[in-house]
Formats: structure tokens, sequence, C-alpha cells
DNA sequence: CTTGGAATGTCAACAAGGCTGACGTAAATT
DNA sequence: AATTTACGTCAGCCTTGTTGACATTCCAAG
């Protein structure tokens, strides 16, 4: 069970073959945390992309087209096509900014909430089956493996989304 | 620092506000996880089906058509396409089995390999920095949430590949 | 030996969701 | 007044996924 051992110079002793195991783990375990939402939005109109920007317009209310773009890290035009059946759908509110009038302020209407809670319900659960079967040390590793194995600018975004969490 | 907290029943006292930060770790994580070899293979005219093509190539040798289809999760049009050009650009070959001749063996051939391994290498350097700045109780409880997250399907698959890892 | 089904390959058509480039508008900033 | 910022939108392209249909090859069972 033991894969990775401790030198004395208190750095990993780590192979090639570890490495890579932990490379399948990540592909194989992400299908799996975005099977249930796939599996839920399959037959509504939406896909992947319309679930993050749901997520993330939940987690932070009120949020502006640029910031939401530089969280997702796609383009405004992608983006836009995402927004623009969610918000001709009512799922989402978007608000011309009172300080700055260029700027829209996006909210979940109640519909969109209800959609957020399902799709989250889903994936949440699937995040504490794993949680509680690999038990509570396990969890903090698997957040510090992952924060470290995000680019600099996205450890940003991650660490400023409501200084909840850690 | 601590988040999750064991409760007298050995189970995990877990916030929907914890599970929320577990899940936007993956997503961002992931991010990480695939960005170096995305840069790598943009400008050839490659993307990621062929790089996980590659991957689990490398990984079995020989392997056939169908447990790749198996693996990968994809129709066998869509990782044809990918065969295809591989093949084309001599970086696959592809031998009628021996025993069975309807089943094509795959395998890298020398060029294949620098591509895998460049990419690899890119690829393991990101891991094993995060591994490194996580240390070594964290890599375990990254690795056993991930496989708790998988599907049961995907974990046998990820079990089988090369009995190496844990 | 024939036949059914499995394994593979391939053609066509389509959709989601990325991308670039160009352009327009309103509002803030200088 | 001129420039820059934030956003929206049109048009077109690419990758990678999908379904459906069909051909080939070959093992295995009757």
């Amino acid at each position: 069970m033991s894969d990775s051992a401790a030198t004395s110079d208190g750095l990993l002793f780590l192979t090639d073959e570890q490495l890579r195991k932990g490379i399948e783990a990540m592909f194989f375990a992400y299908r799996g945390f975005t099977a249930d939402p796939d599996r839920i939005l399959e037959g509504m109109d939406y896909g992947r992309a319309h679930h993050r920007a749901i997520h993330f317009i939940h987690r932070s209310p009120g949020t502006t087209v640029s910031n939401l773009l530089a969280i997702l890290g796609v383009t405004k035009q992608s983006l836009n096509r995402v927004l623009r059946s969610l918000i001709e759908d009512g799922l989402v509110r978007s608000d011309k900014g009172r300080e700055d009038a260029r700027e829209r302020h996006l909210f979940l209407t109640e519909k969109g909430l209800l959609l957020e809670r399902e799709l989250s319900d889903a994936q949440r659960a699937r995040m504490r089956a794993a949680y509680r079967a690999a038990g509570p040390q396990a969890v903090q590793g698997f957040r510090q493996v992952l924060e470290a194995m995000m680019d600099p600018e996205m450890r940003r975004q991650y660490n400023r989304l409501k200084e909840g969490g850690t």
C-alpha cells in the first residue's frame, strides 16, 4: 500500500510508475466526477459548460462577466453562447452594474437555483462518499495535492472563491 | 487548516462548503493536469484525444482496439479517427492478431515512444512537484480519494493497468 | 460446412463547445 | 474629445464526441 517513501532529506522518492498511477487516477476520477451532472443535463439542452457557469454564478452571486471569464478560462464568445441560453431560459439574471454600468452582474433565478441544487446534490453526494470511504487524513491530502497541481493563476482563483474551505 | 473532522461514530462531518471546495479543487487542478501536454500538442496536428491513446497504448503495449475503447470510454468511430492519424504518421503500429486475426494489437513505434516521452515527462514533472509540495501523507490520501471517486467499472480498469502503483 | 455473431474499419452527418477575427455600443477614464 | 474597458454578437473554423449504416474478416457453434 505504501507507495511513496520519505527520504532522509525530506523529499519523496517517486518512481515513474507511482507518478503514472497518479496521472491515471486523475483521468479516471475526473470521469466519475463529471458523470452525475452529465447524466442530469443530457436531454435538457445543457451540457458541462452550462453546469460550470451555473456553479460559479451560484458560488459568487453578482459576479461580472469578466470575472467569470477569468475563472472559466474560456473566450467571451464561448461563455456568451452559454449565458445567453441560460438567460433566455430564465435560469440566470443579468443586471447592469450600478457603480459601473458597463458591467453585468450575474445571479441565479429561483429556477436556476433549483437546477444548481440538483446538479450539486449529485456531485456532492459522490464527493461525500469518496471522502468517507477514504477517511479524514486522505481528504486533507487530496486537497493539498490538487492545490499544488494548479497553475498559480488558477490557485489564486481557487483561493478567492469564498474564504470557506481550508 | 483542519476542515473535516472525524466524529465519534467514525464518519466524517462534512459541510457543503467543504464538499464544494473539493469540487472546485478538482476543476482547477484538472486544468493544470492537462495544461502541459496541451501546450506541447498544440501546433502539432494532435490534441488531448491523441495524448490519451498514446498514453494507454504505451501503458499496455499490444492492447486491442476494444480494450482501448473500454478504457477511454468513447465510440470506436471517435477512437478510430485518432488511431488512423497516429498510424498514418507512424507513431502507432497496428498488428493483426495471431491468435485472433480480427483483433488489432497496438504498439508505439520509436517515433511514438519519443512523443510519449515528451508528453509524459511534462505531466510527470507537474505531478512530482505537486507530490513533493504536499508531502507523503498527502499523496496517499490523494490517491485514495480519487480511487473512491471513480465509477466501479473505471476503478476496475484503473486497477488492471499494470499491477504497479499502489 | 454453413451460419451467426464478434471485432474491426469506414462513410456520412451532426452537435457541443472550444477558438479567432471583426465589429458595434455604451460607459468610464484620461 | 479621445481612448479604453466591458460586453455582446456575427461568421467561420477545429476537435472530439455522438448515431446510424454497412463491409470485412474470422471464430465458433450447430
